[in-house]
DNA sequence: AACCAGTCACTTTTT
DNA sequence: GTGACTGGTT
């Protein structure tokens, strides 16, 4: 067998076609499950053995690390490391951190540049507003902030933004952008978006280096094409030279191959534009489009639940996913009385399948529209033992203690980053409180000077008092002491030295919160986390051979100096790579059970999938029922949700669910009636409770759609009468259970009570009015 | 400067 | 229920 032949093995007509397409411009309609990632590194493998491209002409760009780490173990599996390691495999971030390190001087950036995650540039955005004396009520700094985003996104900068002004409003948007970015200049740092769009501009400025690249990456992929905003668009015209673009030069547009499926677009409320994908044909006109339906994945009852609801979508481009696999079982339908009684079920249900061997609990995946509702499942497993792992929520590096220790670092390497040093100047407590950085801050603006320089000249800030002007010394002493040791040592040994040296850890060890004992073992895993990556990267440079094309003789600027690890190199790792997957394995023998929000769901498979929460105000998302846009988007992730199961499917809802307190009543999710009935085998069609005190539940549908909640008149006084309670009472709590009243204090709307839960829980405050507790 | 109690707001979130 | 932020108190 030829080695094509043995390439193409396996695959059917339409992925051979996009394996083995050449010239054009190439868009890849790849459906749930249709094996796009099989076609993505065949055709690289193909480009290299058939038509002598060499991997360093390869440019690879997906959305996440993950994917950029899937496809490099594939590829290296296909084509050994030196092919996998030269090759460019990796995300639109990393890959314009990499260009942006070589070429930042130019634009008058340190190459050792501060990457500010999305906390980091709320926070900048909040120090401008309050420099610009704005009043954070009319002009909040979080919308500013997103709104900023947005225009970044769109690759309009703070000039044309003022230019287009015509509120008040929008004109001081574009003033707090145009000093927010002035800020960020100072900080010697750039917020993800500026990733994108700086890289763009430099582009667009120095022809000379759009070249350089343009030479260099002869072969584009995109992957997930559909999740691209506009900048990433603009960046990818960038790079492949569009043949009727004039300006490309001497060098032909490099040959393009985009993958997507814009019914799985879930990402457009932040910036992606589906738009993108469905006018790629218009954008690149001598474009090839290749359909790829037949799903592997999944039974065909999944499927064509999944189609039924996708297709509701309107001005959709048809497209049917298929399978060759059989119908399969039933979806199961459940409804709960509420949502202790639908995570009781779904337990139940898996502890069932489990015991009769059907599936392995890491074959199983739960399923949730917000992160919220991940409380009652964990509070079920843990009660009946089941292993579990919830993927998402609070991350790991968004932990105020990583943060803070982050922020040290990221001083060391950038003395200049304002935002990390103010959030480092008073912590762990030294004395140095809001009144002496307020001083700090004036004398900054008064001198224009940075607030890293006007630190070191605390003593000639006026109206600082002397107690401060010692603190802020010390402190400053101390950033010298650690900032000395730095060149000698590797990342980790910095951090152990921050932890040590500022006293860190040492407040947290005698700390009596029992919450700071977790902290302290955070910390220590982020000493791991350090080493482990000390051993990564030097294992990386062992493997990797040199930048083919640094011989040529092409542009090479700015200094990259292989060998130990850096600080730099440490922190851009952390900024760039979120979670390093918590996701288990699915090969995991037994494991545990994966919960997720449908979100963190995309491009995951599970052979039993659990989509609760069907409701509408839940799933889709109250926000979003009056929107037609976003209500699509919501349906978008319901054919996410739906199209992840391979052969069980269960999809159930709750009559009633607590929300902030109060109880609220939502008719089932127009999703499921969306599914076809015959598709559905309801285990349980609905609640045993009598209907909800209030009109237009259940049928109502469509006069607004809202839940119960939120039908009208006031707040209180929906949902249920607070029982009045007297001290010996016993009552039943959602949540706690079983528990005597101790005490009754207050009355009305105000009324507490203390409540007894026995020795596990112990004694609890609660207002009569809003917790979740039944007279017994 | 540090602490506490009251107030507000609350989707999703690859980087 | 909870976390983030604020304004007043100690």
């Amino acid at each position: 067998m030829s080695s094509q032949e043995q390439l193409l093995e396996g695959l059917n007509g339409p992925q051979r076609d996009a394996v083995t397409h050449s010239g054009a411009p190439l868009l890849i309609v790849a459906g749930a499950g249709s094996g796009k990632t099989r076609v993505l590194t065949h055709r690289i493998a193909h480009l290299m053995a058939e038509r002598g491209v060499r991997p360093g002409e390869i440019l690879a760009i997906t959305f996440t690390n993950k994917a950029a780490a899937e496809m490099k173990e594939r590829i290296q599996a296909l084509l050994g490391v030196r092919a996998a390691n030269t090759m460019w495999t990796m995300t639109f971030h990393s890959a314009c951190v990499r260009i942006l390190r070589r070429e930042a001087h130019r634009l008058g950036y340190p190459s050792s540049f501060t990457i500010y995650d999305s906390a980091d540039s709320a926070r900048l955005m909040q120090l401008v507003c309050k420099e610009m004396d704005l009043d954070p009520k009319r002009f909040p700094p979080k919308s500013f902030s997103f709104q900023v985003s947005n225009l970044k996104n769109e690759l309009v900068d703070y000039d044309t933004a003022a230019e287009q002004a015509q509120t008040e409003q929008e004109k001081k948007l574009a003033e707090a952008y145009q000093l927010y970015q002035r800020r960020l200049h100072e900080a010697g740092a750039m917020d993800f978006d500026d990733l994108i769009m700086v890289t763009v501009n430099l582009f667009q400025m120095f022809p000379d280096v759009a070249e350089y690249y343009r030479r260099r990456f002869r072969h584009v992929m995109v992957d997930e094409y559909q999740d691209t905003n506009h900048a990433q668009y603009a960046f990818v015209r960038e790079l492949v030279g569009a043949a009727e673009d004039s300006d490309t030069g001497v060098v032909p547009p490099a040959e393009l191959c985009v993958v997507g499926d814009a019914d799985q677009s879930i990402y457009a409320f932040r910036g992606a534009t589906i738009r993108n994908i469905l006018e790629f044909e218009r954008d690149f006109p001598s474009a090839r489009t290749i359909l790829l339906e037949q799903n592997y994945r999944s039974t065909q009852n999944i499927l064509s639940a999944a189609n039924a609801v996708i297709d509701r979508n309107e001005g959709r481009p048809a497209k049917n996913l298929w399978s060759e696999q059989g119908d399969g079982p039933a979806i199961t339908g459940y409804v709960a009385d509420n949502e202790h009684d639908e995570a009781a079920f779904v337990v139940g249900e898996i502890d069932k399948l489990t015991d009769e061997g059907t599936v392995t609990p890491s074959q199983v995946a739960v399923f949730y529209r917000t992160n919220a509702q991940s409380r009652v499942f964990e509070d079920v497993f843990i009660r009946t033992g089941l292993p579990y792992k919830i993927v998402g929520g609070v991350r790991f590096y968004e932990r105020k203690e990583i943060r803070d220790i982050l922020a040290y670092l990221r001083v060391l390497a950038n003395p200049e980053d304002t935002v990390s040093l103010r959030r480092i100047l008073n912590v762990p407590k030294r004395g140095i409180g809001a009144r002496a950085e307020e001083a700090v801050e004036l004398f900054a603006a008064r001198e224009r000077i940075s607030f890293s320089r006007a630190l070191r000249r605390v003593d000639e800030a006026p109206g600082i008092a002397t107690r401060s002007v010692k603190a802020v010394q010390n402190f400053t002493a101390l950033l010298d002491e650690l900032a000395e040791a730095v060149p000698g040592s590797t990342p980790a040994e910095v951090v152990e030295a921050v932890l040590s040296k500022t006293g860190y850890l040492s407040e947290l060890a005698e700390s009596k919160d029992l919450q700071d004992e977790s902290r302290v073992e955070n910390l220590e895993e982020f000493v791991d986390v350090a080493r482990e990556f000390e051993h990564t990267f030097a294992a990386l440079l062992e493997e990797e051979p040199p930048d083919e094309d640094e011989e040529d003789g092409a542009v090479p600027s700015g200094t990259l100096d292989p060998g130990e690890p850096t600080l730099v190199d440490f922190l851009e790792r952390i900024s760039l790579v979120a979670d390093t997957d918590q996701i288990p394995d699915a090969d995991d023998t037994g494991g545990v059970v994966t919960l997720m929000t449908l979100h963190a769901a995309k491009g995951l498979e599970f052979p039993a999938v659990f989509l609760t929460g069907m409701e509408d105000g839940v799933f889709p998302h109250t926000r979003t029922l009056g929107d037609k846009t976003q209500l699509e988007e919501e349906r978008r992730l319901a054919y996410v949700g739906l199209t992840r199961a391979q052969r069980l499917l269960y999809v159930s809802r709750a009559a009633v669910r607590s929300a902030w307190g109060t109880p609220s009543y939502n008719p089932g999710s127009r999703f499921l009636d969306e599914i076809p009935a015959s598709l559905v085998d309801w285990r349980r069609a609905e609640s045993s409770l009598a209907a909800p005190p209030s009109r237009g539940i259940g049928g109502g549908r469509g006069s607004g759609g809202f839940g119960s909640t939120f039908g009208g008149g006031p707040r209180r006084g929906t949902g249920k009468e607070a029982p009045t309670l007297g001290v010996g009472d016993l009552v039943n709590h959602d949540s706690f259970g079983m528990g005597r009243v101790q005490l009754v204090e207050g009355a009305g709307d105000k009324t507490k009570a203390r409540i007894d839960f026995g020795a596990d829980i112990g004694e609890k405050d609660f207002l009569v009015k809003y917790a979740p507790i039944e007279k017994l």
